[in-house]
Parts: C-alpha cells; structure tokens; sequence
DNA sequence: TGCCTTTGATTACAGACGTAGTCATATAAG
DNA sequence: CTTATATGACTACGTCTGTAATCAAAGGCA
C-alpha cells in the first residue's frame, strides 16, 4: 500500500495538515495566494487525493468536507528516507549540509537538531 | 533552466556520480543488481538524460561514453531545498527528525552533522 | 564472407500528472 | 417560484514516466 502523492497534490496536502477538514472553497482560498490554479485544477487534486485514499470526505450539507487519512509525518517520513537515499546513499550530514547553505537553517533549527542529536546519542 | 531528473533517471545518474565516464553497458552492469531493469530500459534513461542536458557523451568506438554534466551536489542542493519546502514548509528539525527515527543516522552522520552546527553558529 | 551480437536510434504504449472545461444539481437569493 | 451560483461528477488532453520492443549499422566470429 504505497501511497504516491504528486507534487501538486502535495500543496494541496500542506493546507489540509495545516487545517482541516476544509471545504473545496476553503482549500482554494488557502491556495490563493500560493498558487495560481483555477479552482477546478484545485477541485481536481483532491477528488485524485480522495480516490488515492490519501483524503477522506464527510458530507456537509450539499458539499464535502475533507480530512487528511494520513499525517504529514506518516507521509513525510518514508518519503525523507527515500529521498535520502535516492540523493547521498541514504547518508544524512550533506543532506543537512545543503538544507544549511545559503543560511538555510535558522537559529531555531539549529538548536532544535543539536537537541535532538544529543538524545540520539544517550 | 530548470533540469528535471525523474526517480528512475536519479537510479542512473548515480552510478555514473560514482563512477565516469561509463559505456551504456556498464552502467546496466552497475544497475543489476539494484534494479530489475532491462537493458533497454537503461538505454532509454541513458537517452533521455542527454537530451536533457543531465549527461554529455563521448564516442568511444561504436559506442558512447556517458558523463554527467551536473555534479550530484549542484542538482542535491537545490533538490533538497524544494523537498524539505514542500514537505516542512522549509524547516530542516523535522526533516532530520525523520532520518533519526529508527536508526537512521550512524555515529559518523551525528558527529559530522555536529560538527557542521558548530560551524554555523560561529 | 555471411551471420550473430552489441549499441545507438526510433517507436510504443499505458498510466500518472498538470491543468483545466462541461454538465447536472442543489441551493441561496431575489 | 425563478434564476444565478456553487459544488461535485465526468471528461479532456498534452506531457512526462516507466518500461520496453523493433530496427539498423557496425564490428566479431565461424
């Protein structure tokens, strides 16, 4: 069951883990400024997303509302490691070395990883 | 001048980012055992990443020699900038966060990762 | 010297993707 | 009640991908 998810479909994601469930006209709203996509186009990727299973819908009233069956992390996760792997051979550091070019990483994200490295190492 | 590599295609270019110039039927050597691709299909990759500008050839006798005209580095960087954009609205903690769970960085990785921080923040 | 093999070129073809348009219907507004 | 509108269903269509097959040229082998 390996749950594909495009490009485009993953902006339509990101709204809908950010806040949901959202109506087709709430989604679009969120896209607004984002993308420059006809409602349709936005219409669309979400009946893809629900035949995926990636969304579920609720009706509500004469619409439908939608949900994401699936958390950004459940989704994000095996996708990090394959993109990992894909890139460096699964190596972690210059994945982390390219995210920081370019003052990529914030001073939040920095303390945040060092935390975080140091309960991997206890 | 966007260049647009495709899973597959990345499966190939990093044989030859390991290793080039390289003869068609060596990178389908390289491949074997990862992939259960066919030679045919290899060729195609081969083909269509020169017409994308991703490798230059050389004959070689009745052959062609494939190299890369990007290295791994100048395509991983922005790459992984669009990835961690898309899918943690360009935060790297929770990125890395993924390739921790399970086990996923070695000794080396945290050290080396470590060591990158602390150069960052001086 | 004529055929098999290797290699590149060309072609194939289904499914995914980006990007919509049309249609029917339910509904809100007047 | 009638009409404009919002919404979901279905349809469209060119491109990109994955995964090859066929064809032709060129050299190796019998």
């Amino acid at each position: 069951m390996k749950l594909k998810i495009s490009q485009s479909e993953l902006d339509v994601m990101d709204v809908l883990w950010r806040e949901a469930p959202l109506g087709s006209a709430e989604v679009v709203a969120r896209l607004h400024d984002k993308k420059d996509w006809s409602a349709r186009t936005i219409k669309t990727l979400l009946s893809r997303l629900v035949e995926k299973g990636a969304l579920t819908t609720e009706p509500d009233g004469r619409r439908f509302l939608y949900t994401p069956s699936i958390s950004r992390d459940g989704y994000a996760g095996p996708a990090t490691r394959r993109f990992a792997d894909r890139l460096f051979g699964g190596r972690a550091a210059p994945l982390v070395a390219h995210l920081a070019e370019g003052d990529g990483l914030t001073e939040t994200d920095i303390a945040e990883i060092e935390a975080l490295l140091e309960k991997l190492k206890k």
